[in-house]
DNA sequence: TCTAGATTGACAATATATTGTCATATCATA
DNA sequence: TATGATATGACAATATATTGTCAATCTAGA
């Protein structure tokens, strides 16, 4: 029997295989639209918040680094999927929003993902979804320093 | 409460966010021998495999591209920690393996590597990594085709 | 045996990401 | 209020990764 180290290394390395596994998943289900992984996950983290986020702040809702943020977002203003809007709070950093277009691409894969979701959901059980969110979140945390 | 979709999608979120975190730990923890998480992984994929695997086999173990793999064993071979070896069942796939100097540097991160792994493990009870390792193999292979 | 299909190495183009730097803007506190 | 620390946008360098292509090699089936 593995020791309790010994597997959470396979935990370890099964999260970067279906890693990207998954980013493939979202560039396949996104590209119809002109997206990426990478760029429907923006999208994501700014209508999944409650307030208006800027560049950094999306970044750091990601666990990514504020440039690689900023580079997409500067791509996805351009297409007009998004667009900046000033910030009360601050004369460099604006924040984000997504464009009526934007958001009506959003809404779509948002929708499509939400069936793709349930159905491999139902390969596991809910023990397994609850005990895995709460311990990949348990690790997001421990390593969020 | 969510529904087993939502909770699904949760997990593809927080997978995204925990491998960014973990592969910055593999590129600090490796960077003193000038190794990073993308070099340490393959070292890993040859060392675990019980036979001499080429570098599309390399890419396939770790669920990336043979070119990703290509690209990162030819520079580890420049730097001495893989070296090329005849493969008589091909003549341009040559088998890889680690260089003396390379399976000690292996060696030496393994055991670090193992002990880390120990200490954050004692944050996750033996359920919690059972179920853990079991769903994400789940699903790693539910997208492997 | 022969041949069509798959695999491989080499090369290129492109996307994604971290790290580092600098000037500017904001914030905290003495 | 003044100032040192921190955060931000812009820019650059570099690492990591997928995708596509081509010729060489291998494999399986007729």
């Amino acid at each position: 029997m593995d020791s309790d180290g010994a597997v959470f290394t396979k935990i370890v390395l099964a999260i970067f295989k279906v890693s990207g596994a998954l980013n493939l998943e979202g560039d396949r289900m996104s590209e119809e639209f002109g997206l990426s992984s990478a760029r429907w996950k923006i999208m994501g983290a700014i209508e999944k918040s409650d307030v208006l986020l800027t560049v950094p702040e999306i970044g750091r809702a990601m666990g990514q680094s504020r440039q690689a943020s900023q580079r997409i977002v500067d791509v996805m203003a351009k297409d007009g999927l998004v667009k900046f809007i000033d910030n009360p709070n601050h004369k460099r950093a604006k924040h984000i929003a997504l464009t009526v277009e934007g958001k009506r691409i959003y809404d779509l894969l948002d929708h499509r993902q939400a069936l793709w979701a349930t159905e491999v959901a139902t390969k596991l059980t809910r023990d397994e979804l609850d005990i895995t969110y709460n311990t990949i979140q348990k690790m997001v945390k421990y390593f969020d320093k």
